[in-house]
DNA sequence: CTGAAAGCGCTTACAG
DNA sequence: CTGAAAGCGCTTACAG
């Protein structure tokens, strides 16, 4: 069973691969071609079990109809949502996509965004690292189209869609300040990503605004290296919560959370009992399997469709569509479930 | 900035075509071309940030050095993670790997690989729906490269690499019977797949052989029928949990496990004290946020970077490599923390 | 109504 | 040592 081409029906029917080509792509009666010659080239075809080779299709027309999706790493929980609903909704459109995940490296973003623009994706859709910048910029030098999520570089002009951190995490430190806690720490990666800065400045806001606090607590916060093992990142935690005693916590990502936990559990600290949790959520892990914590959650979904579609504007296939092409959307705060019962 | 082509450079240095690629290609000695014009061509190439186009490289070499892989849900840990370390694998071969979503739909999964096969995979690696024997048969005639993983089908005989859920269930039964467990019950997924049998017939088995258990309990098996709603089958489970009242309880997958963990917290039923916990884990999930239960690790990662093998021995990129093209990994039993501690 | 021909950007025998 | 030419499998003006 060898592969058939257009050539092999067009040889069989016995007319020729113009023919062919208009028939099997919808243009029969466009071109005026008559009905007998169309049913018997469909048939054949169908009979063969034609298949388009795409790659000679994208040579020839210059699409590949695919998406490049560059993600930090695809096995995380937010980034596998993403991707998800990135890929849902491109193939509304007609697109494909096909999935990287940059490590948080950047030679190795660098070399995906070459390998992408080699096999000619038709636009691409990026959670940018640290230094990418540069790579971004020659993207749009070739007029490629770029959608930047959930990081972006507010020096570049490029379109993007960000959550609204500050929005989520003030809403959280009213809740716990509302709720009479009164040594709010926040721990958190000393990384310099907006979305990390938007997230302390947050933090440090509530609590200057917040009357009771500012007479009562001061700032709380731990910054921990992120090249450190997980091992040290444990012991700075544990370190900080013995030496701090807060009586509420704020895990600034969901990593961090997982390890907080750890460390409360080996020193035997109950939730919410002696210790209120708050953790930034990627993908419902914390509310699935811990209720007893409260989260933020990211609008992951949202985030992805929209940034399809901020992609389709470029390529044209989004008629009518956003007038905005920068946008950011909220995160929701949801208390821990023992709070919303009671 | 115009995309630059080999003709640009040939014009450029005053060469043909066939002299450029032959140097780009690292043929230039081959073909004993001067060092003084490769030197002169490379730097061009380079000056102008020359990129091949794969589509034109693929449409002539007739390899796209892509591989195609199919799993039911890329959001989910289990496949998230596996698409990963194929992915890490692959790379070494030199191969790229696009991923598709099935839904568990067989039409969904057809449409994905008669996809893949139009954009010219050079193989492809799948964890196969039920009823997809058929689309796999017409891969192996069309001499497409293919390798299954998780599931298979007895019947067909394709490269595969699964996990010994037998042994697994089995290593986990015994250890509960020998904690002196006695009313062990086991809820599992009303599926004809291969897999999930395995899982049931393993249980059975232990009780069977188990000389303690013969006398005192009888079998005690909840098998969920897949379509029902989530509500529905957290009823049962809670309904089953009550009727029967186990002292341990077996699930057979991991969305089993959380569903069951969240009856287990509605009925306020402390784990371990009042009912041992055993799970399927696909990605460590229960045994990084819930300490309290043990576990059946799959080796995931081992399944992947062996199907990618089988891959390449039949792309005949695995120099000495396997013999035997049918694999069965074992997967581990991790009992729960606390009692690993005693 | 249908066909011959050019061309997408490469690689690779073949010829000199 | 280097170039002219064919061809991978399509699409699409152009001609008739």
């Amino acid at each position: 069973m060898k592969k058939v081409s257009l050539k092999d029906i067009a040889e069989i029917t016995g007319v020729s691969t113009s023919t062919v080509s208009f028939i099997l792509n919808g243009k029969a009666s466009e071109m005026r071609i008559s009905e007998a010659l169309k049913k018997k080239v469909l048939a054949t075809a169908n009979k063969l079990g034609y298949q388009p080779n795409q790659i000679a299709v994208s040579l020839r027309t210059g699409q590949t109809k695919i998406l490049g999706l560059l993600v930090e790493d695809i096995s995380n929980n937010f980034f596998a949502l993403l991707a998800k609903t990135i890929e849902d909704e491109a193939e509304k459109f007609g697109y494909r996509v096909v999935y990287c995940s940059t490590e948080n490296d950047n030679k190795k973003g660098q070399a995906l965004l070459r390998m992408l623009a080699q096999r000619q994706v038709d636009g691409f859709l990026i959670t940018p690292t640290l230094g990418m910048e540069t790579d971004i910029i020659k993207l749009q030098l070739q007029h490629k189209p770029v959608v930047l999520m959930d990081r972006y570089f507010p020096e570049v002009d490029v379109p993007h869609v960000l959550v609204n951190n500050y929005g989520g995490v003030t809403s959280a430190m009213q809740h716990l300040i509302q709720q009479g806690y009164e040594r709010i720490a926040f721990i958190t990666v000393d990384l310099a990503l907006n979305q990390m800065q938007e997230r302390e400045d947050a933090y440090n806001d509530a609590l200057s605004k917040s009357s009771t606090q500012k007479t009562k607590s001061k700032k709380n916060i731990l910054s921990i290296d992120p090249t450190a093992s997980r091992e040290e990142k444990k012991k700075l935690i544990a370190r900080f919560l013995k030496n701090n005693k807060p009586d509420a916590v704020f895990f600034a990502t969901n990593y961090l959370g997982i390890l907080g936990l750890e460390c409360l559990r080996e020193q035997k600290i109950r939730i919410p009992e002696e210790l209120a949790v708050v953790c930034f959520d990627d993908h419902d892990i914390f509310r699935l399997y811990i209720p007893d914590i409260s989260v933020v959650q990211q609008p992951v979904e949202e985030m992805g469709r929209r940034a399809v579609h901020l992609l389709m504007d470029q390529l044209g296939k989004n008629r009518g569509a956003a007038t905005k092409n920068q946008l950011r959307l909220d995160a929701t705060f949801v208390p821990r479930e023992s709070t919303q019962k009671i």
